[in-house]
DNA sequence: CTGTTAGCGCATTCAG
DNA sequence: CTGAATGCGCTAACAG
């Protein structure tokens, strides 16, 4: 009654409301509604309220896809989680990173949406995804040995920053990584200045980039005393790992006061077996390990490791991939390292 | 030279390569292409190749926003994942059966994206999202007191289907979840069974329907002699709540001989408290979990628990969303309860 | 079986 | 400051 706009709109429900609605209510053009929408040219006061006016009361939402194509971008990054299982898309260290980006590239006006590659299959669907423009740039999480999405990426224009170095000169990608090796480094330099000379060492699965890297920490650290019959290869990063080398290192247990682990996980497989052959963490073998995750603190006893910020992490692939979005010149092959620290706790 | 068709074309790489562009190296009309890559209609064999031919050369990827804006369909469903902190993201669980829905309706066709609602701002851009067309259908996987983004659902005319059934009459979605009470009042019985009659319960926080449920069926299997007064309300899901279930119980410890806990991670809280104040699990004091996490291994001793199977819920939500999306009728308040088990192990 | 045409919903020129 | 026109890349309906 009291609206001077009486126009009967019935709110079908059916029909969705496209901006010539929105015009058409607000009496412009529906070129200003996308103006007004758009934020850029200026629209009149009077014309600006109207459309705010329309929008509202018409409920408004402009459509993802046709704004997308008219503007040769979406708004969007695209988070890829290249996986061989499960397990591996719930380590805590990937959640944090994952929860972090999300904000930064939130607080930049993108949406963040992720895709899993835990399959063959998966792994194909995402790469035709990334060659369809589907996101305006891409962060690459790939915590497995397969590359073929990482090469999927060269086909695309959009910018890709990865979470992890690569040793691969020929996937030339920006990326954010910590200091494994002055990690591992001084760590190791940490028992032995505690007096623990005899040291073995539980490696990460070798397509890792950090495993290698951590190892010639420990390696540096050692220096003349570094002993590779000492060292245990493991296929991935998980507590089973730790608890089979601490199997294959039992001959010489005796001879041995501390081992340094490749990461958390595997430093309490390695602590659990220690404690079924009798030995005494740390009174008779110190254990370190490196991620300071949540289980660092669940163990028994609880652990000495090395921690990275994980939270830092994601939010510096974000902000790295936003300054490259915005056309900021990056290096192809710059890595940008961030700090690791030392977290003493019960296991050395 | 010996290619019959001689034509040139450079792989400009600037300009991005059409529907056009294919149907010309073809020489076809580009409708006929579009048919060819929809596999709807009859194209000739001979065109078929030339096509597949063309595509093959000329490395041509549909654009995804054009084909979305002419389908009105994305091919994508969104997995919405509202959290409260990057460590409920990381929950085993939910990591499952994000794997399984993602492996379900990859299959099916659909490319399953993942969004995080993490902050309020995040709430909002996803309300925006999900309003804007932006999949086809959606999962929602809340696992925060807040509903917001279940009632920004009602706003779509896409499907929507709950990983947890809720007691919220007006937030008609349907869902899948386990038969929690059943699995809690089952456990409870089979401490009964072995003797333990005086027991205690942690609950889970109070907006959780699953914590509700659970502690349903321990009253059920308690009858009678269920003692409110020996309830813990807890207002999360994580050890330090266990932990502080333990102390808030310490009076009446010696007048318990069992606890059952909401899920794992209290579980695990209530033994390390217990293990401080000197008492022995199971032998003085039995302890059951719920859900089986990976952490009901790595306790100490190993958690009697019971077990849900993530893997089966996340496919089951997905394949329940993609026969809704298929326009099989599903009632708006359907349930489908999948079932739990018990596990056996040390600590009861 | 195939070419032609008209939109999908919006951004962005260009005149006015 | 605003309206009208053009096209983003593709699908689908329609003739042939």
């Amino acid at each position: 009654m009291s609206e001077p706009n009486t126009m009967v709109f019935m709110t079908t429900a059916h029909k969705k409301v496209t901006i010539r609605d929105v015009a058409r209510y607000a009496e412009v053009s529906y070129g200003t509604v996308s103006r007004y929408l758009n934020g850029n040219d200026h629209v009149s006061k009077d014309a600006a309220e109207r459309i705010a006016n329309a929008i509202e009361t018409l409920q408004y939402v402009p459509n993802n896809a046709a704004r997308s194509l008219a503007q040769q971008r979406t708004q969007t990054v695209c988070l890829i989680l290249q996986v061989e299982s499960a397990a591996t898309i719930m380590q805590a260290s990937v959640a944090e990173a994952m929860a972090a980006a999300n904000q930064a590239l939130g607080d930049a006006g993108y949406q963040m949406v992720t895709v899993i590659a835990n399959s063959d299959e998966a792994v194909h669907r995402i790469a035709k995804l990334i060659k369809s423009d589907y996101a305006d740039g891409y962060l690459l999480f790939s915590l497995s040995e397969d590359d073929s999405l990482a090469l999927a990426c060269k086909e695309t224009k959009r910018p890709v920053v990865r979470s992890e170095a690569s040793n691969r000169g020929d996937l030339p990608y920006p990326a954010v990584d910590f200091t494994n090796a002055e990690g591992q480094r001084d760590i190791t330099r940490f028992l032995l200045n505690k007096g623990r000379s005899r040291l073995a060492y539980v490696c990460g699965p070798g397509f890792s980039t950090s495993a290698i890297n951590r190892l010639n920490g420990f390696r540096e650290a050692m220096g003349k005393f570094y002993d590779d019959s000492r060292v245990y290869y493991a296929d991935d990063w998980e507590i089973g790992s730790g608890e089979m080398a601490a199997v294959t290192f039992q001959p010489i247990l005796d001879q041995i006061d501390g081992i340094v682990c490749a990461n958390d996980s595997i430093a309490i497989g390695v602590i659990n077996q220690l404690d079924r052959f009798g030995y005494r963490v740390p009174d008779d073998i110190a254990v370190t390990g490196f991620d300071d995750s949540p289980l660092a603190q669940m163990a028994n006893p609880k652990l000495t490791t090395v921690r990275q910020d994980s939270y830092l992490h994601g939010e510096t692939v974000a902000k790295l991939l936003l300054n490259i979005m915005r056309g900021e010149p990056v290096e192809r092959h710059f890595v940008q390292l961030l700090p690791t620290t030392i977290v003493e706790r019960q296991s050395a």
